[in-house]
DNA sequence: CGAGCTTTTGATCCGAGTCAATCTTCGTGG
DNA sequence: CCACGAAGATTGACTCGGATCAAAAGCTCG
């Protein structure tokens, strides 16, 4: 079990570790977090709106998302989850959860409780200074993707999401020559960028024809970096990733 | 100078307050921050997407918003901010800023050098948490703006937006019976909606029409809360205000 | 092999954008 | 106190990006 878990969290510190480095002493402290650590099918929800959790779920296989539903049942995706993601951090300091968490492919989730979490803060500040930033980093993200749905064109929006999701996965050393695993669905992108899911597939056929994108069984690759992110008017500075951009 | 400053930090204090009773130790050492309070006209810009600012801003009085441009020159605005907000806390953390901050009306902004912030978050842990919960809450009102734009419609889009308006408003005083200051522009209404000002123009009307909204001279009622609250699809649970809804 | 998803395609429609002009407001200087 | 200019609010006409609807074609997996 604890081996496992040991080799289990190596996305979890690796996600950190794009943001700052994190010394012997606090990587072992992490690595004694206690930690339920658990499978899950796709598909599945990790938390709910309105939940009050007890405990943080960081992702440690497989790929997720969070999401909102208007009261007449349509639903906006707020972002995706990739390996070593926490997407549920926030749990920590607000009681109530106001969005809903969940798989997106077969995943590997780990549980650790509250109580834990605020031990290791205490006693190590820094490391609460680290787990704040990811926060700060996806609140960023968020400011970003508001900019893409609201003042940013279909066929711009898809690619925006498809080079931010390449770069976070390279960052995670889950990404190599602008390819990495791609198993969202077009329904899946669709509700992250606020169009419908006809749209999407156009606007995918049309990157594809552009040269763009070559997406296929659940594979993205980038055959034209620069083109693509022109596509996108992507930026990566809003993922605050010096550390990991520049390596 | 201190007199001035204590009485000119309420709102601050207040804001903090409606997330968590703070003591009469923790009020001292807030007051006793190092902040130099400026007079700001309005339509300025506080810092700049690029900036790697040394200090934090706190608007004491007026409004403001945060906002992001594409390439091309459209912008959306991802917040608007009121008496007691601190719209850059993040860049105590985040070196690099990912959006611009400004004015919308002649304001009172104060800013604290990060240094002292650092040292007040290492001697009073607790303030700290209370300072990441805000940047919690704010990214929790982006998630349901993301939901707002990209999944609502305008009409409910824009009852959305005077809806938390007016609880935010109403946290720190400054609404009463449904009624508070509305100092920004059509412009503004669009920008953050993601809708064009002609259209929003046109919202509005239809708000007025169905008697949900009185907006005239920079004041904003709202004689149907209810049916405002209904149109906009408007549950504050988003908001993270228990404390401050209650009373 | 068949059921149930996704993805794709085509046809049609509508919410919202764009353009252009006019009307208000409001602060400023004479 | 009033004329003037600038910015915001309003209106109308027209256009278009993207939604919706419906159906067909691929995939995946029990």
């Amino acid at each position: 079990m604890t081996s496992l878990s040991i080799s289990a969290i190596r996305p979890f510190i690796r996600k950190l570790e794009a943001f700052r480095t994190i010394s012997d002493e606090e990587r072992s402290d992490l690595e004694a977090l206690p930690m339920q650590i658990t499978e899950i099918r796709a598909d599945q929800d990790l938390v709910r709106e309105g939940d009050r959790p007890s405990r943080c779920c960081v992702l440690l296989r497989g790929f997720g998302h969070t999401y909102k539903m208007t009261e007449d049942g349509k639903r906006q995706i707020t972002a995706f989850h990739v390996p070593g993601d926490m997407p549920d951090l926030q749990s920590l300091e607000l009681q109530y959860l106001d969005c809903s968490i969940g798989t997106c492919s077969p995943s590997v989730v780990g549980f650790i409780p509250h109580e834990a979490l605020r031990e290791i803060c205490r006693l190590r500040p820094q490391l609460a200074a680290v787990f704040w930033r990811t926060t700060l980093v996806d609140a960023s993200i968020f400011r970003e993707w508001m900019l893409n749905i609201g003042r940013r064109e279909a066929f711009n929006r898809v690619a925006h999401v498809f080079c931010e999701l390449l770069v976070r996965l390279n960052a995670v050393g889950l990404a190599r020559n602008h390819s990495c695993e791609m198993p969202f669905t077009q329904i899946e992108f669709a509700d992250a960028t606020g169009i419908s899911t006809v749209h999407v597939n156009r606007m995918i056929q049309d990157l594809r024809s552009a040269g763009l994108i070559v997406l296929r069984g659940g594979m993205l690759t980038a055959p034209d970096w620069a083109g693509l992110k022109a596509a996108g008017g992507f930026d990566p500075g809003y993922l605050h990733m010096e550390r990991a951009l520049a390596a």
